[in-house]
DNA sequence: AATGAATGAGAATTCATTCAT
DNA sequence: GATGAATGAATTCTCATTCAT
């Protein structure tokens, strides 16, 4: 991870992954060179490798950073909250709309998983088997108040995460026939909405109708934040 | 593609692309070296350049033999059928059962495209797009005769194909909770199941109670028929 | 030498070096691919080497053919001649005419010599030797009857031969600020002319006014000859 | 050129060259391999293409390379000489000692032009025109003060620097049978001092006499130093 | 801590030559 | 005699990594 006592290395690391994050995704781990790295960072390639031990562990530290930043989204968009349908709701949201702002980003790890070492892979499954422990648990919330149908939840979770990851995966054709907020509702929420038992519906409608989902659903600040995060240590890095 | 007039290149082509979609597979395009590709095919390295261009043309002949053989499964497998709900269920488990067979092999649809060349990258999405107009044109067949409610096909569609490869994306993890039967029915099949006008939901459990949707729904055989295909192919060669 | 007992082996070797020299003029010999040679013969790959033992053995052939023809051209042109001078004006004119046809061949025996097996190159300097000698014989017969100032002269002769190849070799040039023909004047033969004794001199000056040495001073005949029988070569290969 | 701001391109640039030039002049550019010419530099393959774009634009260096070296001899030779006769002399005379000293190199620009791109092709003409131009513009002199027949000077140029050029062309030959020393004065001064006028002889002679051409006529220092620089250059990057 | 020149193993590709048909 | 598919050694060039400065 990018968290080391050392704060210069913290810093350095995230400016090279920063930098990588930004080329893999755009032409692939294998296309890119430790030098395009080195350029993009602002940094002579030997210094990338006082820093990472070799290329590959690069691209775990980007594969890892990516799957933590969608991670984070998910306690960040429900904090606070009560109701198990709003928390469920804003948390689904969050991730679909951090998947969208970070699609290239989110392509990345399942293109590139084949160039990890076994540790790296099993490292990232492990990541993302803890943020689908996150939706999973808001799911379970909605089944253990009676408003969600009983279910596999697990299975529940994947077919949320599989949806909203099939909008990054298919975005060269689906962004020409719907939009994200569409998307959102008729692809990914339709996952667990089409499973609410009565009361769940009734109580979803009306929050649909106090704009409790709506207003602030999408926490746009919390992405927007992400965003200038990353430029910012962009710009850092090439004053240097 | 793997057609051609001259039957020594076609079966040239077709045991270098088996031989290449095993390794690309297993191991990433980049990481196979044409060396690599020749010894699993039994051939010589020169071989190799008088029946494709390049590395990346092979990958392509690769990855357009992979699209293919999905798009065939759909037709096959809803041959002669009338009733619109069998055809698109059957439609629908033969590609889901198809992704599963090839689990591997269409992963690397998504994870080397951008090892492809532009004009590469646009045959794929075309053909996968034509793959996606037979389920398209099953689902409008359904709500044609007003067994589905309207919505937006092509969406719905993507749906339905975002789920299916979902199945090899998540494998990793969704083999350890749930059979290919239930996915399909669960996360597959329920895509659609779900828009089912009342009407349509009626006729769905008739069809399911007299068997009609689960005889032969699978129709397995094509899809070892396939297995066999190139496990021949291989063996062919190597005696060569 | 393509002169074989064998009839068809002579004219096999002599349609593949006609193919090669042509392409080895154009493109350089390690530029050529044995293939391509096939492929301007008209004939497979595989033939080639029922002919010559090696790519190399028919780039000697190639050489060995264009110096020999260049040494043809003396004796044609100088054929029952008496007068010394006549004889040496011919035979000179000769030489530069057939190098001037042959311009992009000749240039082949100095630029691919490198390439040939140190026997190949002493065979080719052996006949360029012979080649050189039928001049040495014409300008001692000038000399022995008094026509032409003593003098060393196998330089004489090399000094022809140099001026005459130069014609070649900076035809990039000079072909915009002289004709060949006041080239040959200017420049070939200038290097004997102005060796002329007096006597030599006034019997040259005879000559030109008698124009015993303009009129079909270029054997016209036998040049064109030489690009006809060529010219059929080809034919003949390619209906084959 | 060699010549660049940084003085390690132009110091690794020269080693390359010195190298290539060795070993393209003894066995030809397409028969030596990058990996040769790394082993003679004494540098790894891999260095080489961090000072030259790839293996021809080596060549094209090492022909611009001789060619400016041949046409720097004249100026050098010359240098503050009044006399349009001795400069004249001195000029032909370095000229012809330079392709002497340098028999193997000079050839290389004849034998491996077609190895050229067409611009690079065209930028060795350019240079070799311009050193013809450094003689033409010393014949013209001599036809100014009336000392040398009005002729057409660039021919006249030409049928030196072909005469020079062809000590190297024929050297397996001449070697043996004339000095270089002879061969400058019986073959590449021959053909200026044939066109001296009556005056121009005179003065020609009275030159001669006096010592004026002979003496420091080569200038030897001058050539030998350029063969020492060569030495220099190697022995200096080996120790590096 | 940082540089970037140097390394050299390894990749894709070519092509002279062979040989079964 | 003729073919052309197949071979595999050899070549050019790249790039992750090291290390002297």
């Amino acid at each position: 991870m990018l968290n080391t006592k050392n704060p210069l290395i913290a810093a350095r690391r995230a400016q090279l992954v920063e930098a990588a994050i930004n080329l893999f995704s755009r032409s692939g781990y294998h296309v890119v060179t430790v030098k395009d790295i080195a350029d993009e960072a602002g940094v002579s390639p030997g210094l990338i490798y006082q820093y990472v031990s070799d290329k590959q562990d690069l691209l775990f530290l980007c594969l890892t950073h990516i799957v933590e930043q969608l991670k984070n989204a998910i306690p960040n968009a429900s904090e606070g909250i009560e109701d198990p349908i709003v928390c469920l709701y804003r948390s689904v949201d969050a991730y679909g709309r951090v998947i969208d702002a970070n699609r290239r980003y989110s392509m990345l790890t399942f293109r590139e998983n084949k160039s990890l070492r076994p540790e790296g892979v099993e490292e990232i499954k492990r990541l993302e088997l803890e943020t689908n422990e996150l939706i999973s648990a808001r799911v379970e919330a909605c089944i253990r108040v009676g408003l969600l149908a009983e279910t596999n939840v697990e299975l529940l979770t994947f077919r949320i995460i599989i949806a909203a990851q099939g909008w990054a995966l298919k975005q060269w054709r689906l962004r020409d026939i719907v939009t994200l907020d569409v998307y959102l509702e008729e692809s990914i929420h339709a996952v667990w909405r089409e499973r609410l038992l009565p009361r769940g519906l009734l109580h979803y409608h009306e929050l649909l109708q106090s704009g409790k989902l709506t207003a602030g659903g999408s926490n746009d600040a919390d992405i927007v934040k992400a965003g200038e995060a990353r430029r910012q240590i962009r710009t850092t890095k090439r004053d240097a």
